[in-house]
DNA sequence: GTCTATAACCTGATAGAC
DNA sequence: GTCTATCAGGTTATAGAC
């Protein structure tokens, strides 16, 4: 149970290749000696660290989880900013996660599904009621309340994930049917954001539903 | 390999049992011994009638395009109705199959990223052509030849395809942060659908982009 | 802390009796 | 066609030497 002082030195080499490998495969298709001839130690090395395959996937999917969702709360908080601003930013970082891990989409959906569990763990570790209710207070005030009580929020959330994932999710597809090279993609997805963004103010300021 | 004129009486019982555990569970965690169990067979029999797993995904998988994929044509080419009833139709429908199957678009891009030749291979039987280039065509006059050559053929697609299977690849998580029952669920998809066709009628009728 | 060796199990697949 | 019995290989996990 407990460490020595130095227990930890193959610990992030382990980590960052378990992550990269989980995003890619999938838990189910992952396995330990895949992940120990990737990072170039011992499979038993593995179990010394985290014990079991499930333990080490929950502190990969934790940090996963920790490395990108506490992004959004601090950008919705700069009242200083216009609405649309503010959404610009977060569909363009949340565009730039993507473009460098392409598969974190369909990773994160995959691994829900197979337990649901181990978001609700990731998200107790964030506390998450420290970032939720502020950023839900920041919108509620600028939707107004009516609009608030209704049908928006799922609403909210689904034009922003949905619009905002499918270029991902679908990339495998898309490369076969539309787009040919690394670059056409890009080129699309430049495209794709500012039409992201204007569905989104469309939605928050009151235009549709 | 020659089978005798009797040797296809399971073999429903299996793509049934099969179709349902692959979908719900996926290529990679769907043991052969779990669909001999829920099918109430013994193992051997299922290598008797497919030979391989991978084979026998094969013909789920081709089964399972093949029930959905072939009436968005049909409905589209319907030219004595207005686009936006069409695009009603095409929303409704799928979004039936998918009240049905909650777990099918999941299932559509995991098991597409685990291997997309399982794609190509159902498009080929499906001698998708034949279905595409009218419907293609159909929406290529209706759209007008200039917006027909920009990008919004995957905006469409995306559009479409993003705003519709987001309900149901994030329902885990839904039904946790938006929902309690079932009945609100489908209350929202109700008025979730109108939304989707406005947006992509917008989007045909050239007022975005 | 990191290695070798091995346990215990489950997987897909096949052989052969009936 | 369907069964029992079995195989070879890969999986997670651990025991114990160093």
């Amino acid at each position: 149970m407990e460490r020595g002082r130095e227990s930890r030195g193959l610990e992030p080499k382990i980590i960052k290749t378990a992550r990269r490998l989980f995003i890619e495969k999938g838990f189910a298709e992952t396995s330990m000696s895949d992940i120990a001839l990737e990072a170039g130690i011992n499979r038993p090395v593995l179990h010394y660290y985290f014990r079991t395959k499930e333990r080490m996937f929950h502190a990969v999917f934790g940090q996963i989880v920790l490395s990108f969702l506490p992004r959004l709360s601090g950008i919705i908080q700069q009242k200083e900013k216009s609405l649309s601003e503010r959404i610009g930013e977060i569909v363009e970082v949340y565009s730039q996660i993507f473009m460098e891990n392409p598969n974190l989409p369909l990773f994160i959906v995959r691994e829900i599904h197979r337990d649901p569990g181990y978001l609700l763990d990731a998200l107790r570790g964030l506390q998450i009621e420290c970032y939720l209710q502020p950023l839900l207070g920041t919108l509620r005030e600028e939707m107004g309340e009516e609009r608030w009580n209704g049908i928006s929020l799922p609403f909210l959330f689904y034009t922003f994930y949905g619009l905002l994932v499918v270029p991902f999710l679908s990339k495998g597809m898309g490369m076969q049917v539309f787009f040919k090279t690394e670059s056409e993609f890009r080129n699309m997805l430049s495209r794709w954001k500012p039409y992201v963004v204007r569905q989104l103010v469309a939605l928050l300021s009151g235009g549709h539903q």
